[in-house]
DNA sequence: ACGAGCATGTAAGCAGTTACATGATTCA
DNA sequence: TGAATCATGTAACTGCTTACATGCTCGT
C-alpha cells in the first residue's frame, strides 16, 4: 500500500478531484506510478478518513459536483517520513518488451504494429510533458528556476518522464528497423 | 496473470532452473518484468502442469538437485499468440521518483542518498548488461549479427535495458545536482 | 564459526484488476 | 443519435507480497 504516497505526491502539484487525479496519473504521474481510477477513488477515501488529505465539496452547474482534495499537514509529514525511509526497488511490467523478446519466434507483422503504436503514444506523451515543462519553467532558464521555484520536485519528475518517453520512442523505431532488416535478410532466401 | 508470458519469454534464452530464472529476473528481465522468486516457482509449477514447459530433474553432487525447465511447442505457440494479441500498457511503480517529486517539502539529505544509491545500482546493472550484449553479439557487428542470429529478441531487450539504466544513472546524477544547487541557493539566505 | 550461495517451496494476507453501475452535458 | 467528457463509486476476483521453512556446501 504505497499508492498512498504516490497520491499524496501528486497532490503536491495542487489540489485535485479524483477525476482530475486520474488525468494526472495518465500523463505526468504515469512515469512513476500506475493506477486505475477505481483504486484512486478508494485510496482518496481512505486518506481522507485518516486525515492525510482534506476534501472540499465543489458544487457545479451543468456538471456533476466534485470533491477537491488537498494535502493536510499530517499528509505532508507522511510524505517526509516516506522519503526519509527505505524505498522499494522499481517495479516494472511491460508486455511490449516481453513480446519483443520473442522476436525470433513470432511473425514480425504484429510486433511491428505494436512498436509503431507505442512509438506514437510516446510521441504524444512527450508533447504533453513538454507543455508541462514549459509551464513549470514559465520563461525562466534552469539556473534562475532553481533559485526561485517551489516546484523543483515536479520539474525533476517531469524531466524524467521526458527522457523516458524520448528513449522509448527511439528504441521502438530502432527495434522496428532491426526487425525489418532481419526480415529482409531472412525471408528472400 | 501474464507473468506466464514473461517466464516463457525468459526461457527463449535457454533452459533454466527456478533459481537461475530468479537471476535472469534480477538482471536482464528486470528491465521489462519484475517478480519475486516465490511467484516464479509457483508459475513454473503451473506452466509445467499445463504442458507449456518441460522439466528435467538434474541430480547434482555437493549441491541441491534442480529442475531444468525449457519451452515446449505448446509453450512457444502460447508466446506467438500472446505477441499477436493486444498488449496491456506499461505498468511502472517507482518509489524513488515519488520521493523526488517531494523534493520541495523533504530534507535534501535522504533524497541525495537515495539518488546516489540508485545511480550506483544503475552503473552495476549497466556493466552486467554490457557483458550480456557482448556475449550476444560475440564479435559480430550489428549488420552481420542481424543476418546471422537467432537471438535478435534478447539483443533488442538487452539494448532496451542498457539505454534505460544509462538514462537512470544520468538522471539521478543530474537531479542530485539540481537539488544541491537549490540547497546552496536557499539555505545560506 | 558464520555468512553467502544454491535450491525449492507453503500459507496468509493485502494490493490491484475487471466488470458493473449511474447520469447529466456537450459536441459532431 | 451516438460518442466523449465529467464525476464517483461497489463487488468479486486474482495476482502479488511478506513471512516462514529447510538444508547442504564453500570460502574466510
Amino acid at each position: 500500500m504505497s499508492l498512498r504516497h504516490a497520491v499524496l505526491a501528486a497532490l503536491i502539484q495542487g489540489e485535485a478531484s479524483g477525476y482530475e487525479l486520474t488525468k494526472r496519473f495518465d500523463v505526468g504521474v504515469a512515469n512513476f506510478w500506475h493506477s486505475r481510477p477505481q483504486q484512486l477513488y478508494a485510496e482518496l477515501a481512505r486518506l481522507h478518513g485518516e486525515g492525510l488529505v482534506r476534501a472540499v465539496e465543489v458544487v457545479q452547474e451543468s456538471r456533476p459536483n466534485k470533491r477537491l482534495y488537498s494535502l493536510t499537514d499530517t499528509g505532508t509529514r507522511a510524505l517526509v517520513d516516506f522519503a526519509a525511509g527505505p524505498l522499494r526497488p522499481t517495479n516494472l511490467r511491460d508486455e511490449l518488451t516481453v513480446a519483443v523478446q520473442c522476436a525470433d519466434v513470432v511473425e514480425p507483422g504484429a510486433l511491428l504494429a505494436h512498436l509503431g503504436r507505442r512509438a506514437d503514444e510516446a510521441r504524444e506523451k512527450l508533447a504533453a510533458l513538454r507543455r508541462t515543462e514549459t509551464s513549470i519553467l514559465s520563461g525562466r532558464d534552469e539556473e534562475e528556476f532553481v533559485r526561485t521555484t517551489g516546484h523543483l520536485g515536479p520539474y525533476l519528475t517531469c524531466r524524467r518522464g521526458i527522457r523516458y518517453e524520448a528513449d522509448t520512442q527511439e528504441w521502438c523505431e530502432w527495434a522496428a528497423g532491426l526487425i525489418r532488416a532481419k526480415e529482409r535478410a531472412t525471408r528472400p532466401s
